[in-house]
DNA sequence: TTCCCGTCGTTTTTT
DNA sequence: ACGACGGGAA
């Protein structure tokens, strides 16, 4: 098979380029996947040596799929695909004695990092309370994503008037950093900017990697914050052939650090670049992409581009309106039912996503009373349980010696009469006099004021874990069943009996058949370390499995690059969608970035839209009217009510609101050199023609006119509201008590007469 | 040292 | 409404 086969002028251009920076900027569904692994094979039959080729993702779920794609056109190709993460990991694991750390770091987890951070507070007599350490953490994790270290932090808080908090997150983090690196242990944040700190300051190592990988690729390049630019800069210097690929419209990162103008940057920093606009959409229908389209539209600080299909109209996406999150989530089963049922549809080609994972709780309920199939992309939910993470930590504990995190996580667990005075008064002595954890354990006795029990228990902890290694038992699966033994891990719950003692057993007994699996996986090249990296750097999404023949509930951010024939985005309420805190203090960048996030949820449908909003929702326990969504407001939509006779109480929230027209020309001048913006202009000029091809056409219905729908059957129009392009009319089916809004211009229905 | 109970805060999104 | 944490009792 060709590589240019079935291809666009554009797509196939992206894949023939082969030296020199690269930026493809893809719509959504435009085929980037495919066009970004054909240009890999390409490259390869150019003969390029696979091993040059590095292609980074965000997350493991694209990088698998990546891989798999490429090893379809090119088996036993062995290109290099990884997250951003993994790389990191790699790169530190070779060379991170550079900035301090042993091979054999441990990558301390959220619980983990925040127990850390508590522990520095009372080390500095901070009130944890007061200085919550979520928001410090918080505050830390911001600094390092802006590649801030803690000196840096410091300085800046003596040039600027910094409020209180500042000045504690300032002392936390110094001591943060210290107690990490004494830990061998680095948080997820590090892996990035110990990585820049190891490619600043080594130009020799630098210009090897560069070397190494000479041709890189990356995925959502508007998603990357400044660690991950500098990392992608430092390998592109020699040999920029870099390609990135990436879409400003679906920058939904900005929270975390992302910088979306990375990928407008990326001209300045490679002026001989190329450009290539992708922007043909082959995923959804005409009028999934119209609303998405319009709603994008509204965003101010925005590249000029249309999108653009060429497939068919389609189904017009639907806002189904309920009285409360309860019947909501009923009428979205239902809703999916029917779907199904028309054999049109499997279960597994339906999704539901939601702005926050609170939400999934009541569908959750309402699909297991219809029997509906579902999964939850929640997949560190499993990791998190404390039954699994301290099995981990033993691992972690036995790989590496000095992680202090995982020490104190198991010193006492089983519990093993080693409580909390005992195990102050050890770390004390530890510090004073500079040993490990595990160190002090061996020297208990001459721990002053450590009571005569723990004197001898210490020891016999530290024992014990002196004999368990990777190399004793042989593979990952033995060491956690010899931990199992030595600690009578499963006589913690098996006296029980009750149904929580029951899932703790089977909650270990998975992790060992993780174990396991890893085992067999890794054949020869069993690690400790292997393991551990993979349950580290995993993620909800990563759980998903599209086989099992099942609804998918996710977060519109999990939902990012993937597709589904059927999607149903839940909550289109004022505090959701947008959600407060981008609302607060008049953040215009963060409810542009909630728009865009709109716009990823809604791009992710191939044929069929739905949309909710629930009259009532009940957030901290407390039930609250809603408000519609601001963003209801920026494209028409048909309305649904999907209970029995609300509807004619003229509720103002029922009411049509005039869809306020887009702002004319986006502004994006400043941020946009000339040639792209005039590449894009042709592109959104194109699109623009189609659509002004369209005749508007006059509603021609009248309130008492009777009228079929192809699918519901006959009903009366009991209402007309708006003008224009926003003109719907209201239509009452004699079947099933359904009322329903049409936008007039789409509506399949066919006068037959007046009643 | 552990366990039980009451109080408090908590919610964005993720590698 | 729920879970985490802290304080007090066994």
């Amino acid at each position: 098979m060709s590589l240019l086969e079935g291809l666009t002028p554009a797509q196939r251009a992206a894949v023939e380029h082969v030296d020199g920076p690269l930026l493809i900027l893809a719509g959504p569904g435009s085929g980037k996947t495919r066009v970004v692994t054909r240009r890999i094979a390409n490259l390869v039959q150019q003969g390029i040596p696979p091993r040059q080729i590095l292609a980074i993702t965000f997350t493991n779920r694209a990088a698998d799929e990546m891989r798999e794609r490429v090893e379809q056109l090119l088996p036993e190709s062995h290109v290099w695909v990884s997250t951003f993460h993994r790389l990191c990991v790699r790169l530190l694991r070779q060379y991170g004695n550079v900035v301090g750390l042993d091979s054999n770091f441990s990558i301390l987890d959220t619980g983990d990092q925040k127990l850390l951070v508590r522990q520095v507070l009372s080390e500095l007599d901070f009130d944890p309370v007061h200085f919550a350490p979520d928001k410090i953490l918080w505050r830390i994790s911001n600094a390092k994503n802006d590649c801030i270290t803690p000196e840096m932090y410091q300085r800046k808080l003596e040039e600027t008037i910094g409020d209180h908090m500042q000045m504690v997150t300032g002392k936390v983090f110094e001591r943060y950093q210290q107690r990490l690196l004494e830990a061998n242990s680095v948080d997820f944040d590090d892996l990035l900017i110990h990585t820049v700190t190891l490619l600043s300051e080594n130009p020799e190592l630098r210009a090897t990697l560069d070397a190494r990988h000479r041709y890189v690729l990356v995925d959502e390049y508007q998603d990357t914050n400044l660690a991950q630019y500098k990392i992608v800069a430092a390998l592109s210097q020699q040999h920029p052939n870099l390609c990135v690929t990436g879409d400003p419209d679906q920058s939904i990162y900005g929270w975390r650090g992302a910088r979306i103008g990375n990928i407008f940057a990326f001209r300045r920093d490679y002026p001989e670049h190329v450009v290539i606009p992708l922007e043909q959409n082959f995923r959804s229908t005409q009028s999934i992409l119209q609303v998405a389209d319009q709603l994008i539209g509204h965003n101010q600080k925005r590249m000029a581009k249309r999108l653009v299909t060429e497939n068919p109209d389609g189904d017009p996406p639907q806002l189904l309106i309920c009285p409360d999150s309860h019947q909501e989530a009923d009428a979205v089963a239902r809703q999916l039912r029917d779907l199904v049922e028309t054999g049109e549809y499997r279960w597994s080609d339906c999704a539901v996503f939601y702005r926050v994972n609170a939400l999934s709780r009541s569908l959750e309920a309402a699909f297991l009373r219809q029997r509906i199939p579902f999964q939850v992309a929640t997949g560190v939910a499993f990791y998190e349980r404390a039954e699994v993470k301290d099995l981990l930590a033993y691992l972690r504990l036995v790989h590496n010696p000095s992680d202090r995190s995982a020490f104190l996580r198991v010193v006492n667990s089983p519990l093993r009469g080693l409580g909390k005075t005992s195990q102050n008064r050890l770390v004390e002595w530890a510090d004073r006099e500079g040993l490990t954890l595990l160190e002090a354990c061996e020297r208990a006795k001459e721990i002053p004021k450590l009571s005569k029990a723990a004197q001898v228990k210490f020891p016999v902890f530290a024992r014990m874990m002196g004999e368990l290694s990777l190399a004793a038992s042989g593979s990952v699966g033995e060491l956690l069943s010899s931990i199992l033994d030595r600690t009578r891990f499963l006589q913690q719950w098996e006296a029980g009996g009750s149904e929580q003692d029951g899932d703790k057993i089977a909650n270990v007994e998975e992790l060992v058949g993780a174990a396991r699996s890893y085992d067999e996986h890794a054949a020869d090249e069993i690690s400790l370390e292997g393991f551990l990296e993979q349950v580290a750097l995993v993620s909800d999404v990563d759980s998903i499995d599209r086989t099992t023949g099942e609804v998918t509930l996710m977060t519109m951010h999990a939902a990012k690059g993937l597709e589904f024939p059927v999607v149903v985005i839940l909550g289109l309420e004022e505090g959701l969608i947008p959600h407060e805190r981008s609302l607060r203090e008049q953040n215009r960048d963060e409810l542009e970035e909630e728009r865009r996030l709109l716009f990823v949820g809604m791009t992710r449908a191939k044929r069929r839209l739905f949309l909710t909003q629930s009259r009532m929702r009940s957030i901290h326990g407390r039930t609250m009217p809603t408000i519609a969504s601001p963003f209801l407001n920026e494209f028409p939509i048909e309305r649904v009510h999907c209970d029995g006779d609300e509807w004619e109480f003229a509720q103002p929230w029922l009411e049509q609101a005039e869809a306020s027209p887009p702002p004319q020309e986006p502004q994006l001048a400043t941020l946009l050199p000339g040639d792209l913006m005039s590449k894009l202009k042709t592109g959104a000029d194109l699109a623009n023609g189609v659509t002004q091809g369209k005749v508007e056409l006059q509603s021609g219905y009248a309130i008492g006119m009777q009228v079929r729908h192809p699918r519901y059957g006959i009903g009366t129009v009991v209402n007309l509201q708006g003008m224009g392009l926003n003109r719907t009319v209201t239509v009452r089916f004699v079947d099933g008590d359904r009322v329903q809004d049409f936008v007039s211009k789409h509506a399949p229905l066919q006068p037959i007469g007046v009643g």
